[in-house]
DNA sequence: GCACAATTCTGCACTGTGTGCAATGTTTGC
DNA sequence: GCAAACATTGCACACAGTGCAGAATTGTGC
């Protein structure tokens, strides 16, 4: 559902937004342990009530509300029968297409990745709905590879996506079109080391 | 630091795993979520203010304490030299022979994860200690394996081993000396997953 | 424009998590 | 058996998160 475009609508996504923008400001500044959900909402101009109108805790208004993968591109990914990791970072980089991505959001939420090591594990769980997502159409598109073969892939496949996004984020030149294809050349590294030929095309 | 075997050292494990056996049972008989910190005391004879010296959350409780990779196998993996993944499971293999696993225990958190599957992420989340020293220890061995590819392989790692654990609990028959090669051919399918050759050897 | 339906925002009361601190017990080394 | 080290506990407290009900706002049909 690619958010019908009413009045309403739009409002949700910028106080979404804005709470997002207000968490990682105060949390860059304090540090995130100081930050509580009434100062966010106070920075963002709701209640400390509404807060929880938008996220279901603080973690998530980090991560802030990522679109889900859109069904003209999931079909497409389903149906597609060539090499599985080639289609499946086809799929990522029309999703990344569709998406907004603000390289001063990614950067403070990087900021704070470093600066507070405890977060990552957090942090790559809120992006799930995502793993999940990818998981279910692995196991859709290619039937013969195991629900927990498709779960692991999954996993990788965000975490690599994740630290491509953070490389984009930090660099001054990087098209925002190679993020896709980083993560790919990443998750296809780790599949040569798997297999004992990392000396290969070096 | 192979835990002393002072009285009080082996009192203190005691009670982490009275804790952790408390907070299973409960949540397998009344879900996890209706399960609160003080009930998890009273059930092991705790003060509700103790159960905090031990575990910092609800979370940790889950997973319990499991005990670091010994100097002995870190110390020799650094020092290997063969293929990485070998050498990598054989690691894991030393060191679940020097754990203790309980089927009970393991059985239980994977009904846990069954019912609550929002807990799953989580759950690999409180690994975190087993995959940053993977991830350490992996970069250490392998200096051409850069620190993002040495995290993403550990994490793998982690998330294979833990569904082998969860498969040997489920078993009636698999000894537990398979679970570290069980691990290993999860990751070695993926592997050959990623470069495409899903139907050798098959 | 205007009523009224749907939705969203907010305040309030309440349960539960997690921490700091200081008093009180218990273990240990000597 | 004594003093230092460490563990347990109670208490007070700050904050997270939820349910509910009324106020405020926005969408819709006329």
């Amino acid at each position: 559902m690619p958010a019908r475009s009413t009045l309403r609508d739009r409002r949700r996504q910028q106080t979404a937004r804005e709470i997002q923008s207000a968490m990682l400001r105060l949390a860059v500044r304090d540090g995130y342990g100081a930050v509580t959900t009434e100062m966010i909402a106070t920075e963002a101009g709701i209640s400390p009530r509404t807060f929880f109108n938008y996220y279901p805790n603080k973690e998530a208004a980090l991560v802030g509300k990522s679109p889900e993968i859109g069904p003209d591109i999931t079909e497409s990914f389903r149906q597609g029968t060539g090499p599985l990791i080639k289609a499946l970072f086809e799929a990522l980089d029309r999703h990344l297409r569709d998406s907004y991505l603000n390289r001063d959001t990614i950067r403070m939420i990087d900021t704070l990745l470093e600066r507070s090591p405890e977060l990552v594990p957090q942090f790559y769980a809120s992006l799930q709905t995502l793993t999940a997502q990818l998981a279910e159409l692995i196991g859709q598109r290619q039937r013969a590879i195991g629900h927990h073969d498709a779960e692991l892939l999954a996993d990788m496949t965000t975490h690599a996506l994740a630290n491509a996004i953070r490389s984009w984020a930090q660099s001054e030149t990087m098209p925002e079109t190679d993020i896709a294809s980083h993560a790919r050349i990443q998750v296809e590294r780790i599949g040569a080391i798997i297999s004992d030929r990392q000396n290969e095309n070096a």
